[in-house]
RNA sequence: GCCGCGGUGGCGGAACUGGCAGACGCAGCAGACUCAAAAUCUGCCGAUGGCAACAUCGUGGGGGUUCGAUUCCCUUCCGCGGCACCA
């Protein structure tokens, strides 16, 4: 028999649901599940990992509609970014023409796979409708403090002119022209995402439907640590430096101090003394350097001393002041508290540069305690301590505290790794940061009625030099918002991550042009109930996410701080041990399976090859295989349509009867479970396939029951609908004739069914394995026991041995300990 | 360096709470059908020894707990991912 026609039925059936609103949503009564894909960016092609996403998201909306549940499954375009701003300068192009394109083509090859999308719900984060609202929350961060500008450090290409993101600098060269890049400094908008760093570590702990390595990744880039800032004076001023430190136990230890070459202080210290030339030109040396290679672990530590002292709070004691490259201006308070005998990295230096080293805490054991090259971090019992020695370097740490505090000269504190978001991008392609800048009033908002401040066409894409919007003169000039005068606009446009850190929140009200979305429609559908991409968004794009959902929380635009509240990251999909790329030529297009075999095939195998969470290896053999399955169901159901097995002589209640019913209810109960707790979907499906073995076999015997048949073959296509949504849709339009598959509820299997009256029972000796039998399933332990040592097989065995104990566990196994 | 994840047949993977290791699929081998091939259907398919029934070994290596360990503990090797001069 030929294939079956999977071109003609997958081109019928999405008209079909197409032309009905099959996958329509709107807010009602039931209980509501949002299951989220993350929204791809449209460079034009769909490739494999998206046919893995957008299959495993559409089995999960497809199961949640069977389930009886309300279910908004929306798609989008994160369709801002610099690829359509390369193409502009490449190929002359305007980037919005070049998007919009690519849009139209990748849903084209999305809408073949057979999705259950709500395609009313679409948004595109660069279209004015949307990126409006963008810069109304822009606004509103700004009006609470939470957008604000400072001069900073950046990555800056000497050769391109330009400001680079952190992504476009690969290993510490411009992506574009190869230089070396550097840092400038410039004044740049900030996100205040510090602020929240405290509520977006401890919040972590109530997201139990998170992977825990998403979990421990957030929490490192959060990066709490707890100490004590410590004021050192400078020796000779009346000016103090503060200085962070974990380990307030070592302060007796500390031999010298380091200053990051940046910190304001050091420009002040060094003015006309003998150091300050030597100083500018470290510093500037220091500036021609990529933060990568200046904080490469193996780069060799330098530094210089700057010609002054400060003294130590607690001892009294005299050190000098150094500026070194390993100390960075913005963590802590750019200023250590050098203690070479308990940090390896101070250690290095002072050997480097003949500083003295004091040991302050040695190991509980030791008797004479040096330091050679290894500096000693753990804890120990204090010495050179003063009124500390003999102490337990714990306790010390607590005392020290609170002596530092007693004494004024410092207090306990907190310190993150999280730096606050920088947001201003000199890019076209993003959206425009609604700023003006007025002669007279300064840093003026846009007012939210003259929002969108929209992206103008008459721009020059040069490729070098400063942000594309300075060229456009439309753009440029606008009256003040404050006091009407001629100001200038903000050229800078915003990273993309931020618009795609409130997107599933528009979803829920996309087509809402007064407000950015209704509260009460965003209440009803939020939080996002699974949210499903890939693992590289563990931090940035999660973290962004949650930062905003908690801050628009604070603004009462929603209720649940909480965005998402299960989430899935999904595996790569490699070819030959290798993620598919271009450069490596093992690139599989999803069009061409899609052609060779229909999307069921295809969405069947990603699905089947692997767990969700785990890299997929490619296999077109793999593939062949879920076609030949698919085949196999359709000859199966047809077969049996055309030749009446489902009428053959019924119920004889047989013993392959009853397994057969076993194995129907059986596999209902595995499917569900697989897909419903555990996403595996790969068990899922050959359980299925397991039941068709059992129905190939069971329609060979000579005495069957045909109503049982059917029942098989119908919950063998029922099971299948989340899967391959076109091929059981047809089928189950040819054998039953009406209604569609898709608005079936979720079979539930009969209890009574999957009761098995005999079980078999494994025999073991010493816990090996010797022999199986077939009992019934209520036989008790004595039965059982009774049974095992009638059994000729082990009499045999046991022969001339002593028994030492026997262990029967009931329905599975006697396991009998002989000497 | 620190943190995390993983290692099971020729391959992708299964074994959910400690209880028959290798479900299901791929590849391979054999048979049926066919003039023949493809497709399809059926059977076999971890290693070693044996004609066989069967025996022994086997989940990266070593050790332990247990009647019993892929599963728990210790240790070690290898691979992958994240962070990385964060004081």
């Amino acid at each position: 028999m030929a294939n079956y026609p999977f071109k003609e039925i997958e081109e019928k059936w999405q008209k079909h649901w197409m032309e009905n609103n099959h996958f329509k949503t709107v807010e009602n009564e039931k209980p509501k599940y949002y299951v989220l894909e993350m929204f791809p960016y449209p460079s034009g092609k769909i490739h494999m990992g998206h046919v893995r996403n957008y299959s495993i998201g559409d089995v999960v909306a497809r199961f949640k509609k069977m389930q009886g549940y309300n279910v908004l499954h929306p798609m989008g375009w994160d369709a801002f970014g610099l690829p359509a701003e390369n193409a502009a300068i490449k190929h002359g192009i305007h980037p919005d023409i070049w998007t919009t394109k690519n849009i139209q083509e990748m849903k084209d090859q999305l809408n073949p796979l057979g999705l259950s999308y709500d395609w009313d719900r679409e948004v595109a984060t660069c279209s004015p409708d949307y990126y409006k609202w963008t810069q109304w929350i822009f606004l509103q961060f700004y009006k609470r403090g939470l957008a604000y500008k400072k001069e900073s450090r950046v990555n800056w290409c000497p050769s391109c002119e330009t400001v680079l993101a952190n992504e476009q600098v690969v290993g510490g060269l411009c992506e574009r022209c190869d230089s070396k890049v550097g840092k400038k400094m410039l004044n740049q908008w900030y996100f205040k995402i510090t602020d929240y760093a405290e509520e977006l570590l401890q919040e972590i702990n109530n997201l139990p439907g998170w992977p825990e390595k998403v979990k421990i990744m957030q929490s490192n880039w959060i990066g709490k640590s707890t100490g004590a800032e410590v004021n050192f004076p400078i020796n000779g001023s009346d000016k103090t430096i503060t200085v962070f430190t974990t380990r307030p136990d070592t302060i007796y230890g500390a031999t010298y101090m380091v200053l990051a070459p940046e910190h304001p202080y050091v420009a002040e210290l060094v003015k006309g003394t003998e150091y300050e030339e030597e100083v500018n030109s470290f510093i500037t040396k220091l500036q021609h350097m990529s933060d990568i290679e200046r904080t490469a672990t193996d780069i060799e530590k330098e530094g210089i001393f700057i010609g002054h002292y400060s003294i130590n709070p607690i001892t009294g004691r005299k050190i000098p002041i150094f500026i070194a490259n390993y100390v960075l201006v913005d963590y802590g308070t750019g200023a250590i508290m050098a203690v070479p005998g308990h940090d390896q990295r101070d250690l290095d230096f002072a050997r480097k540069y003949h500083i003295e080293v004091i040991p302050v805490i040695k190991p509980e054991e030791a008797q004479d305690f040096t330091i050679e090259k290894e500096a000693y971090s753990d804890e120990g019992i204090m010495m050179s301590s003063g009124d500390f020695n003999g102490l337990k370097s714990t306790e010390a740490y607590d005392k020290i505290l609170q002596l530092i505090e007693e004494k004024g000269v410092g207090n306990k504190t907190i310190s993150y790794r999280l730096r606050d978001w920088l947001l201003s991008r000199q890019r076209y392609w993003g959206t425009p940061i609604p700023i003006i800048y007025c002669d007279t009033c300064g840093t003026v908002p846009v007012k939210e009625e003259n929002l969108p401040v929209a992206l103008p066409t008459d721009i020059q894409f040069t490729g070098t030099g400063l942000s594309p919007l300075t060229t456009s003169e439309t753009f440029l000039n606008a009256p003040c918002p404050s006091c009407g005068k001629m100001g200038r606009r903000e050229t800078d446009t915003m990273d993309t991550f931020v618009d795609s850190s409130w997107y599933f929140l528009r979803y829920t009200d996309a087509k809402n042009t007064e407000k950015i979305f209704d509260k009460e429609k965003t209440d009803y559908w939020m939080q996002v109930d699974q949210y499903i991409g890939g693992v590289e968004h563990a931090i940035l794009h999660l973290l962004y996410a949650r930062f905003f959902t908690r801050v628009m929380k604070d603004l009462n635009l929603v209720s649940n701080p909480e965005p998402f509240k299960n989430l899935l990251t999904q595996g790569m999909v490699l070819k030959d041990g290798a993620k598919m790329s271009k450069s490596k030529g093992n690139v599989v297009s999803p069009e061409e399976i899609i052609i060779k075999y229909g999307a069921d095939t295809a969405r069947l195998f990603v699905l089947f090859a692997a767990p969700p969470e785990r890299d997929l290896e490619w296999s077109d053999q793999g593939v062949e295989g879920c076609f030949r399955f698919l085949n196999r169901v359709w000859r199966l159901a047809i077969e049996a349509l055309d030749n009446g097995l489902y009428n053959r002589k019924a119920n004889t209640t047989t013993k392959e009867d009853k397994n057969l019913k076993y194995m129907i209810h059986n596999t209902i109960k595995r499917v569900t479970e697989d897909v419903e707790g555990r996403f595996n979907f790969n068990t899922a499906i050959s359980a299925v396939m397991e039941l068709v073995n059992e129905l190939y076999k069971y329609k060979e015997l000579e005495d069957i029951d045909g109503g049982l048949v059917e029942e098989g073959i119908t919950t063998v296509i029922v099971l299948l609908a989340p899967f391959a949504p076109h091929f059981t849709e047809e089928l189950w339009a040819i054998t039953k004739g009406e209604g569609s598959v898709h608005k079936l509820s979720w079979p539930k299997y009969s209890k009574e069914a999957i009761v098995q009256d005999e079980v078999e029972v494994v025999i073991q000796i010493n816990g090996k394995l010797k022999d199986k039998i077939t009992i019934p399933s209520d036989m008790t332990k004595e039965a059982m026991e009774e049974l095992a040592f009638n059994n000729e097989k082990i009499q045999s065995i046991l022969e001339g041995k002593s028994i030492v104990k026997v262990i029967t566990v009931p329905k599975k196994l006697i396991n009998i300990v002989v000497k």
